[in-house]
RNA sequence: GGUGCGUUAGCGAAGUUGGUUAUCGUGCCUCCCUGUCACGGAGGAGAUCACGGGUUCGAGUCCCGUACGCACCGCCA
């Protein structure tokens, strides 16, 4: 036996017990001839101290050691109150290294100076930290909280292939060669939809996953090519369903790790959340919406407002209280700069301080206009006003960009609140330019909603589905939508994307027939786990809730993943690397 | 695929208009110290300034390219 208590259990109480301790030395302190060591382990750290008599034990500990220590509990002569244990000490009286170490390449602390790509080649040192390991555990809570409630309302834990077929209309997949099947290659799922609808149809009614999904995209910092999804679906069952059942698992997570129980839901439209916020997952802790104000300007004295709208483009508006004096013109400079990174030309902007206005366009626009905008917008001294003029779906995005980029600047958002909504009523259809063609927003399974049906395949832009997101403070917690169980329907989709006969085949051959042969209505949702897990945990990096990450060029640091393999390897998959 | 920023002792940073021996903090090593908990004090070692090319009498500093890291746009059904 190692030890008989963890480095977060003693207290006052324990005084006068013999103990023995096994850890991480986190720190050495040498007084001369009085030693104390932190010892660390998973749950905390509890002070050993090594008398005149006993110091020699320790002569050749440094940082990170694993020693085995034996002593009794005893009361420190100042307690230390950032601890835990900081009322109590172990007075040493043996001591064993059962792993020596060399100097760290990093400072293993709460606060440490080390970069992330330092702490990504030696994250196994990383997690000894508290602020990584603390995530992980999180994550762990949040999964078995997710288990529990679905285990409790009758949801089946089902594992799907990770070895499984490629699937077109969607991200790249990451390939697997066949060794006996020559020139053959499996696929890893980026996700198990396709499985969890069959599943479906093999009548295995309510289905959830821990999945692991992988994507070859590029990435971002809420991004990683592997991930974990909280995979559901559900047979017998519409939106409401579903969103009951979602709703009630968020309220048990954030209950259980937060103490929160006051969380609300609302529902917003797809068109509607681009109309005020300029994204399909705004960030609704704090209000901002945009405004259209296209109308004001049609006739507009100034050109490039009046040219916009003959062009068919439209205005936006976004409006900040109190944030003249916050906004230097500088600032406007820069926003200008950045709305370019989405396309638009640039955005002006109006102050409204001592009942008069000042600002980039406060020359270029008559008064009259500006008194009607002032009307429309009712504002008050101290407001400012972001004008955007751009085609519709510019000025949308963009500005959007800017209602969050100052929300943040600004300190709009309080970062205790944790607001959802659901984003309902997706397009059906978006038009790829490369591809020349509609493809699915979604993906090709995604009911359309009954009003639209006949818009299937004649009006594709104005088609809408009954595909959803949740989101909550900003990010796209999950992905979902009620599926097509009707084969009449599905080839409706398929014609409207263009697929022949041939490609439906080749592509989704099995499952088309699958549902040939009774399928119940269905529907579900992908929980991204981690991005979950960062809000709960307050960071905005993925990698600080992935134990293994990869870095922003999909690259394992640690491990050197991926690498070149042996020719032998290649040969047996009959593979050849092509010289650039 | 694109844009921006970055790369200087183990780690984190400074380094001015190009100019002598590249600075600071921390970590590491040695010594001193019986109540520390970011212990304290004294001393010491530790750098091909990411890589390749160029400009120059002279480059950590300026220019070009490459690699890597980060963020973003495209992409992510």
């Amino acid at each position: 036996m190692y030890r008989d208590h963890t480095c977060n259990e003693l207290r006052k109480a324990d005084e006068g017990k013999r103990v023995k301790l096994a850890g991480w030395v986190a720190k050495r302190r040498n007084l001369g001839s009085i030693v104390f060591i932190d010892l660390r382990d998973r749950y905390g750290i509890t002070q050993i101290t090594f008398d005149e008599a006993h110091a020699d034990l320790v002569k050749d500990v440094r940082n990170e050691y694993v020693i085995e220590v034996d002593g009794t509990v005893a009361l420190k002569q100042t307690p230390n109150p950032k601890l835990e244990t900081g009322e109590i000490e172990v007075l040493a009286d043996a001591c064993k290294v059962l792993s020596a170490a060399k100097t760290t390449p990093m400072i293993i602390a709460d606060e440490t100076d080390a970069l992330e790509d330092l702490r990504l080649k030696y994250r196994y040192l990383d997690i000894r930290r508290n602020p990584i390991k603390e995530k992980l555990l999180v994550r762990d809570k949040v999964a078995t909280i997710v288990r529990d409630v679905l285990h409790k309302d009758d949801f089946v834990e089902v594992e799907t292939p990770i070895l499984s077929k490629s699937t077109p209309e969607g991200a790249r997949d990451y390939l697997v060669p066949s060794r006996l099947y020559k020139g053959k290659f499996y696929a890893l799922p980026q996700s198990p939809q396709q499985y969890k609808q069959l599943l479906m149809i093999g009548g295995m009614d309510r289905y959830f996953q821990i999945a692991r999904c992988f994507r070859d995209e590029d990435l971002r910092a809420d991004r990683q090519p592997e991930f974990t999804q909280i995979d559901i679906e559900m047979s017998f069952a519409d939106e409401e369903d579903i969103f009951a059942e979602v709703e009630k698992v968020m309220r048990a997570v954030f209950k259980q790790i937060k103490g929160i129980d006051d969380l609300e839901f609302p529902r917003i439209k797809y068109v509607d959340a681009m109309d005020k916020y300029g994204s399909d997952k705004p960030d609704l802790r704090f209000d901002n919406a945009m405004v259209n104000v296209t109308e004001l300007f049609r006739d507009s004295e100034f050109a490039v407002f009046k040219n916009c709208v003959a062009d068919g483009g439209i205005i936006k508006s976004l409006t900040f209280h109190n944030a003249a004096d916050k906004l230097s013109r500088k600032k406007f400079d820069e926003l200008s700069e950045f709305v370019k990174i989405y396309k638009a030309k640039g955005v002006a902007y109006l102050k409204y301080e001592n009942s008069e206005f000042s600002g980039s366009v406060n020359n270029a626009l008559p008064s009259a206009e500006k008194e009607a905008l002032k009307d429309f917008l009712k504002l008050e001294n101290g407001d400012v006003v972001l004008l955007l003029a751009d085609r519709k779906n510019i000025a949308e995005t963009a500005l959007g960009a800017v209602r969050k980029k100052l929300g943040e600047e600004l300190g709009l958002i309080d970062k205790n609140r944790f607001c959802f909504e659901w984003i309902t009523e997706f397009p059906m259809y978006e038009y790829s330019e490369e591809e020349g063609r509609w493809v699915s927003a979604h993906h090709p399974f995604t009911a359309p909603r009954d009003e639209d049906i006949d818009k299937l395949t004649s009006d594709q832009a104005n088609c809408y589905s009954r595909a959803y997101d949740l989101v909550l403070n900003g990010y796209e917690l999950l992905s979902g939508s009620v599926r097509i169980h009707d084969s009449v329907m599905q080839k409706k989709v398929f014609d409207a994307l263009g697929l022949s006969e041939e490609q439906i085949k080749n592509k989704f051959g099995f499952f088309i027939e699958a549902f040939e042969y009774g399928a119940p209505p269905h529907c579900g949702v992908g929980i991204g786990i981690e991005r979950l897990v960062m809000i709960l945990t307050g960071t905005d990096n993925i990698k600080d809730v992935v134990a293994f990450p990869k870095t922003a060029s999909a690259y394992c640091l640690m491990s050197d993943a991926p690498n070149v393999v042996d020719q032998d390897q290649l040969d047996f998959l009959s593979l050849e690397i092509k010289k650039d």
